[in-house]
DNA sequence: ATTTTAATTAACAGTTTGTTATTTGTTAAT
DNA sequence: ATTAACAAATAACAAACTGTTAATTAAAAT
């Protein structure tokens, strides 16, 4: 009956020396945001998604070489015995952010024996999503650090420690898929948006051919069921903030919809 | 700049008794079968959803009473060292099924502190599909053992160890969703299926009032993508195995369909 | 004032939905 | 054999929704 016994049971005569354990346990955040850059005055934004990366130190604290030294990658670490993988990353993000109340997302154990050269570690990858004006003024406090925002064409250009690179493809491919199915979009825009800006969020995520016609998107938009039109005393409330006409402000309700392949559109 | 050490860089100058290290390293496997009871010839047969779950022993092997003894647990086991969380998934569900090839998804990593109180485990789990056919035969085999079959509504009765309870209500709930969001029904059902089969896998994991309703399950899935009617010498290939009338059959395609929820049906 | 731009509405044919009814082939019972 | 019962497949049809193009509206720029 051996091969009925879970982990604990085998615990049980368990002797520390016996069953090799982990040599170390971390966490590490892909943070996405999206930066828009005015280009005129009363004209969308170019918006362009972006990940946040460090680079890894050249020598150690004792001036020796360090392990993949001066490349680029996520930033993370060690999880702590009173905390989860999760709150790890979320006390890590804020650290390096300065910002709470973020969208984080567990995506994936990273546990290949020798993806670390020197040791058995295993990460747990996490997304988050950082609204640009958040992360904006930390970037300008210390520009020219090593912290940088990268495009994704950036990205796989550049040297990237331990599997990170890996990683990165996992985090973007899913929150490409979530981006589709969930309200994610909701992360990355502020309370109140109009249409033109929900379609800006997504298509700098997404490529979808039917968002990108506008004439589908701006059909169908309004009567999505997880987003409704902003009212202010019986009122619609519009903007001009992007464009010359005013157009009307929507925000996500609290609905979260539910869609299966079996009665999908195609 | 501190705070931007990743976990390798902290590795560096790093002594073995600075930085607690994980107690264990575990996978544990939620294996789903779907269980079907034929009632009465020529008629669909009953079907439902069975998780399979393992009895801890009442003492260990000195005889002691066993930390959480008796309780139901699911089944799994130590990562070795030179194995991922999801290769000793599969090689632990092997053991226990004697099945390959089997689905097996990763979904969660449990590893809140106290879930084990004697130690720091942690815990990577999947969720395994079955055909019923492959399992059976098993069962059968060694009945009466302390592997048994439940439904999801016995498992909720069932005094589970450790933090299985939620463990195995995460397991459901990603079935549910995948089962609707990929082509996972699949993994349920024989190479080539009737359209009444598909149905009554989706209704045993989903619960999906359109999907109940004959009239438009049947009306709408001929002509779904990932579908394709099963052809022999040019002829429509049927069945009369479920009932009277010969049925057409069906066969999934390699097509993976991709929905979104900004063009869905509502 | 006139032109330009962008959001919104309107219009319309073609398609897909939800629904109900009909047809077809088969088994089971008289 | 004839008939009743049954389930799969098909037909029919109004209502809703799709993709698309055109018209309308309002503000900005000239």
């Amino acid at each position: 009956m051996d091969k009925y016994k879970t982990e604990v049971e085998m615990l049980e005569n368990y002797d520390a020396n016996k069953y090799k354990t982990p040599d170390g346990y971390t966490s590490d955040i892909a943070v996405f945001t999206i930066i828009s850059t005015e280009v005129e005055k009363h004209k969308p934004p170019v918006k362009e998604l972006k990940l946040m990366l460090i680079q890894r130190a050249e020598k150690d604290a004792e001036g020796q070489p360090n392990v993949e030294g001066s490349k680029w990658a996520l930033p993370g670490g060690f999880v702590q015995p009173d905390e989860t993988a999760f709150e790890a990353a979320s006390r890590e993000l804020e650290e390096e952010t300065g910002v709470t109340n973020l969208k984080i997302k567990h995506f994936g154990t990273y546990d290949k024996p020798g993806r670390d050269k020197r040791a058995w570690i295993i990460s747990n990858a996490h997304y988050a999503i950082v609204p640009e004006n958040q992360l904006v003024k930390r970037k300008a406090a210390d520009d020219a650090s090593d912290v940088q925002l990268f495009t994704l064409e950036e990205v796989s250009q550049l040297e990237l420690a331990f599997d990170h690179e890996q990683i990165i493809a996992d985090a973007i491919w899913i929150i490409k898929k979530d981006m589709g199915l969930t309200t994610l979009a909701k992360n990355f825009l502020p309370e109140e948006f109009v249409l033109s800006e929900l379609q800006g969020v997504l298509l700098t995520v997404l490529d979808d051919s039917w968002i990108k016609l506008d004439s589908q998107f701006f059909r169908k938009a309004p009567s999505l069921p997880f987003i409704e039109k902003v009212m202010v005393d019986g009122e619609l409330k519009k903007s001009n903030r992007w464009s010359k006409n005013k157009a009307q402000l929507y925000k996500f309700t609290d609905y979260e919809p539910f869609v299966s392949i079996y009665n999908a559109n195609y």
